[in-house]
DNA sequence: AATTATTTACCGAATGTTCGGTTATATGTG
DNA sequence: CACATATAACCGAACATTCGGTAAATAATT
């Protein structure tokens, strides 16, 4: 007979008899990756008002207190963590990149190219950063949004420095790559085709190494 | 003594002692332009799950029951107006104009440019259009984002076949003013200056008349 | 035993929506 | 004209649902 106390969680009971009998694997914490990938996923598509927390609980996997177990301040702190996340990947996948003299210029490019439109699943996804940038949103995310975008322009500056520009012609162009990415996956969204998004990488890529 | 029948509503019991007496002013409908104004600016700042009926009565001056009465079908017909309303914005002060080959097309393509930097306050509003863009909204009201952006640029289009480009240059040059005024919306809410907007406007100007 | 991780069950508040009713306007009818 | 009727505009209050968030209990790990 099954003791009491292991019926009474269903959640352990059905460990012990379909998994645990076979092979005593124990359960194990939730990456905190995968975690934020879902999160994020979550966010990027419905934005800020948009994800309930039934939604981004669903996402992880986790129950809804579960995830105040990890994020104890609620959906501020979830987003603002998720909106870290995407600071941490520009200042890597861009910034430092495109900043890095020890490789060739077209080479960073075309390496910042590929990131950008992996990032965006080829201009299916939305970016994080413009789904938080509605006017009630800006007062609690506005500064990470401005840093994230800060160190963008600062890596296609450098880019543009390396390719022989004056820094402030570097900059200007590096604005416009910011204008552009973003634009460009406004108008795939709406018009329902890649292509905006598409054609404008290649736009980008043309700035630079036939400019 | 007031007769009860008047006393039990305080709307007409208002009106009667503060201005019936000396002007027996009749109540008036609420003017449907300035409705969808109201509207528009709450939606547009907030997007679809972010504006509240609460918000979206208070702006119109009308109670949340009174909205019901002019859209019965609540939030989702009152988002659909506005989008039509926007779109209606579009053919008259985009497509037509850049349509009309009774005026000179660097006349016609200055009026646009007015009518865009109005139409977003300079750079400091939000387009209605990309604050429906979240993936939860596009199913709702994909359909009118995607008429008003063709009709964005089939104005344009025709701009630029007036200044002598075939119709596929043309048509990319087009869909790229529109990339560039909704990323230049988005960095410079995100970065807080009027600049990418405004300097994008010249852009787009030098485009059609230096090319 | 103590701590961490997770869940079930729940709460108050806010949400979108509906209802019942009042007033003012418009439309008929004699 | 007068008088009844219909309808449009509006509002206060209540509706059902969903929201973000919490407390208490159990399970898993150290």
């Amino acid at each position: 007979m099954i003791p009491k106390k292991l019926i009474k969680n269903n959640r352990t009971f059905g460990k012990i008899l379909f998994i645990r009998i076979f092979a005593p694997m124990r359960p194990q914490k939730i990456n905190d990756q995968d975690l934020l990938e879902g999160l994020m996923s979550v966010i990027q598509s419905k934005g800020y008002d948009g994800s309930s927390l039934n939604e981004l609980a669903a996402s992880t996997g986790l129950q809804k207190a579960s995830l105040y177990h990890r994020f104890p301040n609620g959906k501020k702190e979830i987003t603002t963590t998720v909106l870290v996340y995407v600071e941490q990947w520009v200042e890597e996948n861009i910034t430092k990149l495109l900043s890095d003299n020890n490789i060739k210029p077209n080479v960073r490019l075309e390496k910042a190219i590929t990131n950008i439109n992996h990032l965006y699943d080829g201009g299916k996804k939305i970016c994080v950063l413009r789904a938080l940038t509605m006017d009630s949103n800006l007062e609690l995310f506005g500064g990470h949004l401005k840093n994230a975008m800060i160190n963008w322009i600062e890596g296609f500056t450098n880019l543009g420095i390396s390719f022989g520009l004056s820094p402030n012609v570097a900059k200007g162009k590096a604005e416009q790559t910011l204008i552009l990415v973003q634009g460009s996956l406004i108008v795939s969204k709406a018009m329902s085709t890649l292509n905006p998004f598409q054609e404008t990488l290649k736009t980008i890529k043309s700035m630079y190494l036939s400019g």
